[in-house]
DNA sequence: CTAAGGACCTGTCGGC
DNA sequence: TGCCGACAGGTCCTTA
């Protein structure tokens, strides 16, 4: 489910309902996540501590507190919500971080979700190697040639690659590169000044537009409200093969790149320089 | 070191 | 109607 967009939209709704609010009880229903989940540590580490700031870094979002760092990952189907304390839990609502009066639910029914205590460390493992964030001044197109310039890998791929540029999944990539016009299996070191310009315009545009819309729902994903996101209806190729482009009318493609599948319009991005 | 593929897990959909 | 395989927003780990 969830890229950077999503992953925003859930930050901005939890915000006013867990910062600066008291943890007065954890409860796991199942602990078995893409990481097991220690209940007893989670239970001792933050009953009773206080959410200072929820901010995210990447897909994660970063619950700060003020011995630690809580973070969790929502996977490929991970829900937050926020709902009255008295809310029978349902199909796949694992964990319950109960406040004052409401309770942050969290569900994930493939469980590749990942809840864990990160200490201090901001230079967690799973941090650490982290890329560039693509709304910061960071990410501008010096940074990201000379990422792209040793690698032959398809600039699709190269693109989802979390060390080199972070929040950008399966949707945004092909909808970046459709507006960057440039074909996803393009070498990363084949791209010319030009179009690493406009690919950095493209995944910025992207996200922000993505971001105003409350994210992008295919099925699972919902706000903390429980409203879907409704960039889908803005989507140009992802999911849209056999339709017609925008811009030339000619048939999206589908295609299988890294396993995943990739959705371009041959006319308007054919600058494939092997 | 880089790159490719499998693995993790559940649900849904299309084809036969 | 039922069964079976393919596929779904992610990322870690193993293998080449």
């Amino acid at each position: 489910m969830p890229e950077l967009p999503e992953v925003e939209t859930v930050r901005r709704g939890l915000r006013l309902h867990v910062e600066n609010k008291t943890i007065h009880a954890i409860v796991v229903r199942r602990a078995n996540l893409r990481y097991p989940l220690d209940a007893e540590q989670l239970q001792a580490r933050l009953t009773g501590q206080t959410v200072q700031s929820l901010t995210r870094r990447a897909k994660y979002l970063l619950f700060e507190f003020q011995d630690g760092t809580l973070l969790i990952h929502l996977g490929m189907t991970g829900i937050l919500r926020i709902l009255p304390l008295e809310t029978l839990p349902q199909k796949h609502d694992h964990v319950d971080f109960i406040f004052n009066d409401k309770v942050m639910r969290y569900n994930d029914t493939r469980r590749f979700g990942m809840i864990l205590w990160a200490g201090q460390s901001a230079d967690h493992r799973l941090l650490k190697n982290l890329g560039t964030e693509p709304l910061t001044e960071d990410f501008n197109p010096s940074q990201l040639a000379a990422k792209l310039q040793f690698s032959r890998r398809p600039i699709k791929l190269v693109l989802m690659d979390q060390e080199v540029v972070v929040g950008v999944g399966n949707i945004y990539a092909n909808e970046a590169l459709y507006a960057a016009g440039i074909h996803p299996e393009k070498p990363a070191n084949t791209l010319i000044s030009s179009e690493i310009n406009a690919l950095v315009i493209a995944v910025k545009t992207v996200l922000i537009k993505a971001i105003e819309k409350g994210g992008t729902s295919l099925k699972d994903f919902l706000s903390v409200e429980g409203k879907p996101g409704y960039f889908r209806d803005e989507l140009k190729v992802y999911g849209r093969q056999g339709k017609l482009c925008d811009i030339c009318h000619r048939p999206i493609q589908k295609s299988m790149l890294g396993q995943r599948a990739t959705y371009f319009c041959t006319q308007c991005q054919k600058n494939l320089l092997k």
